[in-house]
DNA sequence: CTTTACATACATGCGTGTATGTATGTAAGA
DNA sequence: TCTTACATACATACACGCATGTATGTAAAG
């Protein structure tokens, strides 16, 4: 039974990016065939290359998927909180901590760009890319910082630009550690207490 | 001109690893040949399957080389120094950035471990080893913490587990991130700074 | 009647594994 | 000490499957 109309055609593009996301997720996106996703989303592999380009074009467009909704998140905590530099750190760091553990799709994604492809050059996801990202966030961390310490909330001898690093490693490592084994623990519950750790260890001690 | 003699094939694997090094650092784990591992190393793929059994046993080889200097020196300091369970800590953790921030090999295999392979089942490195691994490295940290608070040097009300789960989770996200761009700032002398900073969010506050 | 949204069929290449060839090392026996 | 016999350390050649990309077919929508 096949879709002719256009609604049916985002409905079939649909599903083969919850395919592609099952697939990539249990064989790696290297190893996974085209054949296997399509079959997965009940079409073949002619639907693929009808909707989508070729494989990295698939991957990509799984990824915007899930990248709109966290860009947004994040430039809804950006917009007005500046004038509280640290709860702006405290309250993105948690609300990207609680997407992943809370949404199934994300926490997927996040999966497979961590433990489930090869970032190299010429690849599906892209390791410039992938740095240019990474350098917007902590871009976007060290303006919190040195507001923060033109603030006098943090000591005057910390480095924004380590300090910011170290910042988003740290959540980066969170999420990645964690979707390697989410029964573990409640990410959404240990979040602020894991976050305040680091923030604790950032703030300057009161005399 | 062929090696023949025990030390010349001893010399041929050890070319073939640094190979393998070098061309999955390129293509990634998945997309490099064994052809093109041979070629690196001078050699044909013939030489590859009478070291090696498969593409897996030569990615297990290459792990072994660097983890067990890093095995070492987590040994060494875990030895004696539960007297003074957050200096163990410190101490562990600034070894390790230290040795990957120094030894171009390790780097290598940590930026292949990290994001030029798939972690999947039945693959060249396993997800559930991986996962292993971390587990008895995590317990090793657990450990350290709930003596300190037996000490009386952290606060009662902090959860091990999670905690050490946190400080493992900084620690592969300060190298993740790290190996990904090595230029951007020196590993080695920034490490003691950020390890601090977890640190010190972790510590009692005086009064 | 044309375009859409796929399914089907085909050609191609590439990587793996294995089987076999081969030159050298090495140890034992005379 | 010299030869024989076998093991070592690869190189070469072959067969196979599998994934990709593309070309073509086709039924329904507009």
């Amino acid at each position: 039974m096949v879709r002719r109309t256009k609604e049916n055609a985002e409905v079939t593009r649909s599903q083969l990016l919850d395919a592609a996301e099952i697939v990539f997720n249990e064989k790696g996106v290297a190893r996974a065939s085209l054949a296997e996703i399509a079959s997965a989303a009940g079409v073949t592999r002619g639907a693929i290359y009808w909707h989508f380009k070729d494989k990295a074009d698939l991957v990509h467009a799984m990824l915007e998927r899930v990248k709109l909704p966290i860009d947004e998140m994040v430039d809804k905590l950006s917009a007005n909180q500046l004038d509280d530099p640290l709860n702006y750190l405290r309250n993105s760091a948690i609300s990207v901590l609680s997407l992943v553990a809370q949404d199934a799709q994300t926490c997927r994604v996040f999966d497979i760009v961590k433990h489930k492809c090869e970032l190299v050059a010429d690849m599906e996801i892209g390791r410039e890319h992938e740095l240019q990202r990474r350098s917007e966030c902590i871009c976007s961390i060290e303006t919190a910082i040195t507001t923060a310490r033109e603030q006098g909330l943090i000591p005057a001898t910390i480095n924004p630009q380590i300090t910011a690093f170290a910042w988003y490693a740290y959540i980066s490592g969170l999420i990645t550690c964690w979707v390697l084994n989410p029964g573990l623990f409640s990410l959404a519950d240990e979040a602020p207490g894991m976050i305040d750790m680091l923030l604790n260890g950032l703030r300057k001690r009161e005399e």
